[in-house]
Formats: structure tokens, sequence, C-alpha cells
DNA sequence: TATTTCTTATGATGTAGATCAGTTTTTTTC
DNA sequence: GAAAAAAACTGATCTACATCATAAGAAATA
């Protein structure tokens, strides 16, 4: 038996939905309120801990919030452009961002006002009933990550996410990757040296190649069946 | 650094906070087309991969949600009396249960058809409101999990779910637990071998006391740093 | 009350993957 | 464009934990 929603994977694409929800006075008011930022590759948009003033969106880039531990961290999303951020640190008896997020790339953010975010979910139902919905697709995701990291083991997972990486965010079957071999192993729950020696392991197979950041997945059907086997 | 939510425990307790934001005549809606069962200790309340045609709400008794993996199982959730169960499934695209879930005692359970819960969520945007607040909640506590999954060892983790069923369900030291040493162990992500060892080794340290199904937490400080220790 | 089935228990063995330690390559910085 | 820092790589070692096998108690079933 095969479960549908079991891949170590965590980018989140839902094409923000949602906005189509709101009116155009409501857009407006948004677009009044909004802060623009441009952060570079590798700047830190949210700290964890600190005090959640605004929901944040992904307008251009790529970013990862990621749980900041003791030794290591937990990559808990890789978010492509059209998402917002730390959505779920919204709820009775929270105001502080309970992630870290940074850019993987340059990239653009807009800062919503956190009030008016609320207000806005209070105003329209339509709109909370589309974040609804996107909370729960990104739940069962996360359950299905769950699955993997418990039950699949290292060539499963990291086949997983270069699957994932190739779908979800580039849409092609070679592409540059920002990411580090420290990024992947915080995104598969391995250490950076086993995800190395993984990903030689798929270089020998020819399942792989790779030339510095690029990265090109040339046996797809072998990944899959890797993925799939655990 | 301590990281508030870093629990392996995912015992739900929202205290249905969300039925307060229905006015009197959308709760006589639930009332009038609400249907009522009872399920003995261990029946099946869902199965996962089948129709979702309503939400499931336990009134009375204990339950789990799990994920049914090809060897192995996954518990996600704990779910006492007064909550939703399987609410993730409710999103575009998606019409059935994800996970199956099942009783741990006898219990009662009320079925809420499905579109007048999304009736209701779309017509009152303070429900929609409280219910996004109540998914928030329980992501992060999936996060906290997560993490712990993959950077607490074993021990922490059964301490961590010992401290949690004895806050969290039975509000006391000592009760009475319906859960297996196999269930701990698809709570944990460990082996159920595993699981009566570091029992065993709680027991010989005078750290828990056990008869039978009965289990008395003796030194509660030590088993926190166990849990805060991994 | 006998019989099957599930749960708890315990020891022996095996292994996936972490950790450590060191080298080379790439990237960043000044 | 040299120096410093970070990332990629490789091998040796170690251990936390799973798996296997087997047995005893508890609970369900008939």
């Amino acid at each position: 038996m095969k479960n549908i929603y079991s891949n170590t994977c965590t980018v989140l694409n839902n094409k923000n939905l949602y906005f189509d929800e709101l009116t155009e006075e409501e857009m407006a008011l948004i677009e009044s309120n909004k802060i623009t930022l441009t952060y570079k590759k590798g700047e830190i948009i949210s700290k964890q801990g600190s005090f959640a003033s605004h929901i944040i969106y992904l307008k251009k880039g790529l970013a990862k919030v990621y749980l900041e531990g003791k030794s290591k961290n937990l990559i808990l999303t890789i978010t492509p452009p059209g998402n917002l951020m730390g959505l779920p640190c919204l709820y009775d008896g929270n105001n502080v961002f309970l992630y870290s997020a940074s850019t993987y790339i340059d990239s653009e953010v807009e800062l919503i006002d956190i009030d008016l975010f609320k207000q806005l979910l209070l105003q329209n139902s339509k709109f909370a009933f589309a974040i609804i919905k996107t909370l729960n697709a990104s739940t069962v995701q996360t359950f299905g990550r769950f699955y993997c990291f418990t039950h699949k083991q290292m060539h499963g997972r990291l086949a997983d996410i270069l699957l994932c990486l190739s779908q979800r965010i580039y849409g092609s079957d070679s592409f540059n990757l920002p990411l580090s071999r420290s990024d992947l192993a915080e995104l598969t729950g391995m250490s950076t040296e086993s995800v190395i020696r993984v990903m030689k392991d798929f270089k020998d197979d020819g399942l792989i190649k790779t030339d510095g950041k690029d990265i090109e997945l040339i046996d797809i059907e072998m990944l899959l069946k890797i993925s799939e086997v655990g």
C-alpha cells in the first residue's frame, strides 16, 4: 500500500490563492499599509523569539523557515515566491516569531501588519476559509514528511528532497541549487557528512550529475523508486 | 537556549473554543444535523482513504489519529474529548480521510456534515478565525514534536510523552494508561522493544512506578531534566 | 476452563548513520 | 589577488537503536 502523502519534501507552493478572495478595497488596504523590504542572499528575515508585528509575504526570491535548536537546526519549510511565512505563529497567547527565516537568494518581502491581517480574516470569511485550506494542505504535507523521517532511511529522504525541489520549485530536471549540503541535512534530518556521502552514491550510480551548485537529475525513475522503497 | 515548543507530545486539548463563536441558530443547525455514534474500546472511527463526508467531534472517550504505513504506523495525535479529529483533511482537491482514527476506551462521537461545516466557516468568520488559531496551535505543536524526533533520543522522547499524558490528559501524576507499549512506540518513533527497555530504565531509576496499566510518575523533576537534555 | 491471541519482557546480534578528525576545494573578504 | 573563512569531501571509529528470537504473563475468545 502506497501512501499518497509520504514525501520528505516541505516546499509550500500555494500561489497565494487566498489573496484572490479579498475585495478590491481590502487589497488596497493591504497595498497602502504594506512595507516592502529587500534582502540579500543569506540574510535573516525574522529571528526566532522576536516580536511578531507583521505577517511576512515572500514576493521574490527563495527562503527557508527554520527552528533553531541547541546544536542543530531543523528546516521547517522552503518558501518559494507567492507564499506567506510564519503564518502558524498566529494563535491565542502567542505574539512572537516561533521560527527564524532567512533568504537563499536575493529576495523581496512584503510585511503586512498583523492586526490588519487579523481584521481581514474576521471581516472576510472567504479569505479565512482559503487560509484554512492552505494551512491544512501544509499540515498534511508536514505529516507526510513526519512519516518519512521516522520510516524512510537516508537515501529515500534525500531522493525525496531532490525530486521535490526539481518539481515544486524549478520545474526542471536540472537546476542551480542555492542550498548547501548542510541545508539538505537540516531538511532531511541527516548529518552533513551523510548528505555528502549519499549524494556521492547517487552520482556514482548515475542517478544525478553535479557541477558546483548545478544539479541535474538523470535517472528520475530510479530516484522515484528509491523514494518509494525508502 | 531552550525552545518553548520542543516536546514530543501531541495531545490536542483545545476545549472546543471554536464552537463558542457560533450563534444559537448555527449551533441549533449543527445539533439538528449531527449524528451521534458510540464506539467500544479499540474500534475504528475512520479508515485512511475512505470518503470523508463528516467532520468528527469526540464528545467522550479517548482516541488516536494515525497514519497507516507499509510496516509501521505513526500516531499523529492523541485526542481527548472536546476536540475535532481529521480537520486537516479539509482542503482543496481532497475528499477522503487521509488518516485512520480509533478509540482507546469506550467513546462517543458526533459527526457533523462536512458541507454544513464548510458553510459555517464561510458564513461566520469569527468561527473560521477560531479554527485558524486552533489549527496553528497544533501545527506549532507538531513542529516541536518534529524537532524532538530528529534531535532528542529515546529517553528524552519517552519522558516527554509520559509528562504530556500526565499533564494534558489526566491532570495527575498517577493514571491508568490505555495505550500499549506499541502505541507509545508509534507515538515516539521507537520500536516496541525499546519502549519496554526505556520504561524499565525509568522504573529501575525510581522515576516511575508501574502496575499493569497503572503508571505513577515519581520523580518529575528528573523526567523534566531528561526531557530537556534529550 | 481451556485455548488462542496479544502484550510485556529480556538477551544476543547487526547496522544505519552520527561523530570525529583531517584534507581539499570553493567562496568570501579586505 | 592574497588571506581567511566557509563549504565539500573522505576515511576511521563508535553507538544508539532496530531487529530477531524466544519466553512468560495477561487478556480475549470459544
